[in-house]
DNA sequence: CTCTAATCGAGACGGTACGTCGCGTCTTACG
DNA sequence: CGTAAGACGCGACGTACCGTCTCGATTAGAG
C-alpha cells in the first residue's frame, strides 16, 4: 500500500505550469550520460504511447525500449505518470496558454486558429498525447489546468457558473481536436478544423447567453 | 503478459447492450447462494468506487468488502471491469435510449427533461458512476454504445460528420450530468437541468443555427 | 533497511527448541502441494549448502533449485536463516541434548560415544551443517542453546565461570566433530572420534586435573 | 555474478602476512589528503565494528562515517573486507606470532603472559575485532594463518593430527580472549587470563599425551 | 611560483537481489 | 454444485547496495 497514496491521483499530469524537468535535479542537468538517459526515457514514452494505454505501459518497458537500466529509470522519475508529465508539460502549458483566450475574446477566431495552427505543428505529439495511451490523463491535466487558470482570472459573468463553462469548453476542444487528429492528416486543412473549433465551441458556450436574450 | 491481452481495453463496460450476466454462471444463477455473493460483489463494487478510481481497486478488496472469497470472485465475473459492467450495464443501456433521440427531434426538449428525470431517479447510483472511480469507464461505454447505435440509424445530414458530432454531444451531456451531479443535489431542480442541456447540447452540435443566423 | 532489522542476528537458527515448523502455518500443512514445496525447499537448501556458504546463497537461486517459484519462498519462511532453522532444528536440538550431559558425568565417556554415534548416524546432513556453508550459524547456534540450557540447570561449581566452561566446551565439540567429519568416513571409526573427544574436551573444562595433580 | 567471485571468501582477512595496504595506492601514500581519508576510513571502520557485524555494514555506510565520498572508498580498498584486512593485518600477525610458541614449549606459561600482556595492551581494538561484527573473520583469519605457520614447522609428533591440534588450540584461545574482553576491564587481571589460559589451552592439547601416558 | 598530476566530491549508470503485491489458476475440503 | 481457504506460478513494483565510470574543483608538490 506504500505506493498508493502516491497514486491517488493518477492523472496528475503537469500539475503545475512552472515546471522543473526532474525532481532530484537541483536545476539544470549538466552531465551527459543523464541528458542521454533523460531524452532516451522521453522517446521511449513517446513511442510506447503509440501502442498502448498508459496503465498497461510498464516501467521495465520503457527502460527496455529506451536501451537504460530499469532502475536508472527511477533516478529521473518517480513514476511512469511523471514521466509523462515531464514528457507533456511544455505543451500543455502551451496549449492551455491558447486556449484560455477563447473564453474572452468570444467573437473572433483568431484565437482558434491559433489552437489549430499549433496543434498541427506539432502533430505527431498531439495525436500520441490526445489519441494513444496517455489521452485521459492529458484530458484531465487540461482541465486542471485550465480550471486553476480561470480561476485566477477575473470572473466572466455567464448564465453558467464558471466552471461549467470551464469544463465543456475544454472538453469540446479536446474532442474535436482528438477527432481532427485521428482523420487522415490531408482530411482537413487547420483553417477548416478552426473553423469547426470555433462554431461547436463558441456557440455552446456563448450563444446559449444570446438565445436567452432572445 | 498473460493477463494483460484481457485488459486490451479495460474500459469495456457493458460493451454489449444484450449482456449476459456473467461467463460461469450458466444463464439463470437459482442458488441462493450465489445470488447473495453477485449481490455483495455489486454492493461492493458500488461502496469501493464511491471511494477511489476503478484501477486502485483491487479484486482481493472487492471480495473482503462483499465478505466473499476472493476466488469466489472469479466465479461471477472474470475482471472488475466485468463487475462494473453488471453493476452499470442496465443503467447505461437505459441512458443511451434517453440520450440518442436528442439527436433527432431537435426542438424539443421533452427528451433532454426525461433524461434528466431519469439520472435524478437514480442519482446516488449514477453519482457514483459519474463522479467516482469509474468515470472514465463510463464515459468510454457511453459514447462506445451511441456510436454504434447512431451508426445503425438512419444517417442524419449535417455539416459535421456524425461520429463527430455523436462525440461531442454525448460528451457534453456526460460532462454536464456530472457537474450536476457533483452539485448539492437541491441546487439545481432536474428542470434546471434540463434546461442546461438543452441550451448547451443543442446549440451546439445539432442546429449549426447560429451561423445560419449570421 | 527495512530488512536490517530483521537480520540483526543472522545466526537465529533454531531460536527456540520447541519449534513451530513455519510461521504462518497454524499447526500442520496439510495441502500436499505446500508439503511439496516445503519438501523440496528443504533439499534445495542443503544441496546449496554442500557447495557454498550461506550468505552467498540467493534466496532466487534457492527458489530456482527447488524449481519452485521465487515469491513462494516467503510463503514458506521469511528468510533463508529461518529456512535454515527449519532445516536445522530438531538436529541441533538432538545434539545439544547429547551435548550438554557432558558437563555433569565428568568421567564416563558414554555421552561421548552417543554424541558421536549420533552425528555418525546422520554423516551426510551433519557434514553439511557443520563443514558446509551454515557452518558459523550452526556453531552460533549451538553455542546459545548450549548456554540457555545450561543457565537453567543446576549451578555447577567450578574454577571458572559456568559460561567460559560452556563456551569452550560446545566450541571444542563443534571443532573436533567438524574435523572429524571432514575426514574420510572410514579413517576414524565412532569410538575413535569418540576418544579424541573425551580425551580433549573432558581435559580442558571439566577437570582441571591435571593441574591439581601438579 | 561479477562480483560473487570476489567474495567467495569473504574472511579473507590478512590473507598474506606480507601485505600491501591497498591496490591503487602506489606503495607508500605522502599525499596528506590521502592519509587522512585512508585514517577516516580505518576509524570509520572500527566504529562501526563496535555496533554490527560486518556483512550488515555498507560501503555508503562506512564512506558517510569517515565524511568521505562513496567512490573514494574503493580508491584506498577493494573492498570492505580488504579495509578489515589493512586494519586488522599488523595485528592479527603479532598475536599468531605470539600464540605459536605455545605449541612448542609446552610447559612454560610464559607465552600465554605474552599473549595476554598484549592484548591487554591493544584491549579496545581487540575488544571489537574479537567481540564485534568482524569477530568470524578474525577467527577464521587467525586459524589460517595459524594452520599455514604450523605447516611449515617441523612437524610436532602427537596423538592427534597437527591441523586437529592447531585448530583446537587457536579455537580455544580466541574463545577465551572473546570472553575475557567481553568481561569488564578490571574482571580479570593480565594474569588470571594467562592462567586460565594456560589450564584450558595446555591441558587439551597436552595433557591428552600425559593421559595417553598413563 | 607556477603548472602538472593526484585526489576528492558528486553522482549517473548497469547490474543484481531484495521483499511485497496483485493477478488468475488450481486444489482440497466442507455443507 | 457453490463456497471458503489458500498454495501456486507469474511478473511488476520500488528499494538498496554493489562496483565502475565520467566529470569538474581543488590542492598538493615538482619544476
Amino acid at each position: 500500500m506504500k505506493t498508493k497514496q502516491a497514486r491517488q491521483s493518477p492523472a496528475n499530469v503537469c500539475d503545475t505550469m512552472a515546471h522543473t524537468p526532474a525532481g532530484t535535479v537541483p536545476s539544470s542537468v549538466t552531465d551527459p550520460r543523464a541528458i542521454k538517459s533523460g531524452q532516451a526515457l522521453r522517446a521511449a514514452m513517446l513511442r510506447l504511447l503509440e501502442r498502448k494505454p498508459l496503465e498497461q505501459i510498464t516501467i521495465r518497458e520503457i527502460a527496455a525500449e529506451a536501451g537504460v537500466h530499469y532502475a536508472t529509470f527511477f533516478r529521473h522519475h518517480p513514476t511512469k505518470e511523471a514521466l509523462l508529465d515531464d514528457v507533456a508539460a511544455d505543451q500543455i502549458a502551451q496549449l492551455v496558454g491558447l486556449t484560455l483566450p477563447v473564453l474572452d475574446e468570444a467573437g473572433g477566431d483568431a484565437s482558434f486558429l491559433a489552437l489549430a495552427a499549433y496543434v498541427n505543428e506539432h502533430r505527431s505529439l498531439w495525436t500520441i498525447l490526445l489519441t494513444g495511451g496517455a489521452a485521459a490523463s492529458m484530458r484531465a491535466a487540461l482541465l486542471r489546468i485550465s480550471q486553476r487558470v480561470a480561476a485566477e482570472r477575473a470572473p466572466t459573468e455567464s448564465w453558467i457558473p464558471v466552471d461549467l463553462a470551464v469544463t465543456c469548453t475544454v472538453t469540446l476542444i479536446v474532442e474535436i481536436l482528438s477527432w481532427w487528429l485521428r482523420q487522415p492528416e490531408e482530411a482537413l486543412s487547420v483553417a477548416q478544423a478552426a473553423r469547426i473549433l470555433h462554431r461547436l465551441v463558441l456557440s455552446s458556450t456563448i450563444t446559449g447567453a444570446v438565445e436567452a436574450l432572445a
